[in-house]
DNA sequence: GACATGGGTGTTACTTTATAACGCTTCGGC
DNA sequence: GCCGAAGCGTTATAAAGTAACACCCATGTC
């Protein structure tokens, strides 16, 4: 992932997926929003909501305070256009929006790309785990820390 | 597990197993990192490093920093005598130390209880998750949020 | 026993991450 | 055009985590 790929394509197509997401919802995907929503892209690696904010204050050259990273973050979270990566305290743009799900990743301890996945086995068995005990699910959180395909292929 | 059970048991019962484990090893099971655990150890609800802190200034006279707390609960988490919760910033008290494992969680909304579970199943799926795009895993972070099973029953 | 060594702890200061409270603005329905 | 709710700005503050440095004390060595 973190090889060569038209990374402009992957940006501009979440943006394009978001706008149709939120018309049919009737979100208000805001300029603000849909501006953090891109920076939250700029990369498969998660990104902290003060790394947005940097941006937000370089590139766009306005001063924002935390809090409105914060609340564009939470709305992006609600909508499933992004996933929050509770083990980094960072944020990730959702490859397959649309369908609800809670995400599951594979987390590169060398490149820091975050791949979503989304296995049926995993959640079933997940499922399955939480039904033997009587656990009634709501939200599954799914980190692997570990080493992606090319990083193990070349190793720095 | 948040129903009525004899808790102080499974205080002194961590401790000894800690105690076991770490003479076997040759790691330093010190007075304050005993102690740590112990106040880990206070419920089973993952508790807040911060929280801790209080414990130890309050309980014990004697006001710590933050460090203090944070390096005794780096040790316990290598020993695996602890877990962190990622997703709420806050530790737990393996229920199985000894066998190295990372450990799965059933986190209720409700009471907070966090239930540690060794689901082969959740792990063997993720291993195959993981192998089927070439990842390979190194720690694999699981907690599921929901309600357990007494909370369902005894809704408040 | 003196001594060197390294791990453990204390202390101060600081960074990073996240939220509270309040008010103004703007959008969208009527 | 008016109104209510949602969005956004601002200031201040809370919560979580780390860096740097000094001291202490258990342990092994001579």
């Amino acid at each position: 992932m973190s090889s060569l790929h038209d990374h402009t394509h992957c940006i501009a197509d979440a943006l394009t997926r978001a706008d149709a997401l939120c018309a049919e919802r009737g979100a208000r995907l805001t300029a603000l929003r849909r501006r953090v929503l891109e920076l939250v892209w700029s990369s498969h690696r998660p990104r902290g909501a003060y790394a947005i904010l940097e941006d937000l204050s370089q590139q766009d050259g306005k001063a924002a305070a935390p809090l409105t990273v914060y609340r564009a973050l939470e709305f992006l979270v609600e909508q499933g256009l992004v996933h929050r990566i509770e083990s980094l305290n960072a944020y990730v743009g959702c490859a397959a929006p649309g369908n609800v799900h809670s995400g599951q990743f594979l987390v590169c301890e060398a490149c820091g790309d975050a791949a979503e996945i989304d296995d049926p086995g995993v959640g079933t068995a997940i499922t399955a785990a939480a039904a033997e005990r009587g656990f009634r699910v709501q939200r599954p959180t799914v980190e692997v820390r570990g080493l992606c395909k090319s990083c193990q292929e070349t190793p720095r």
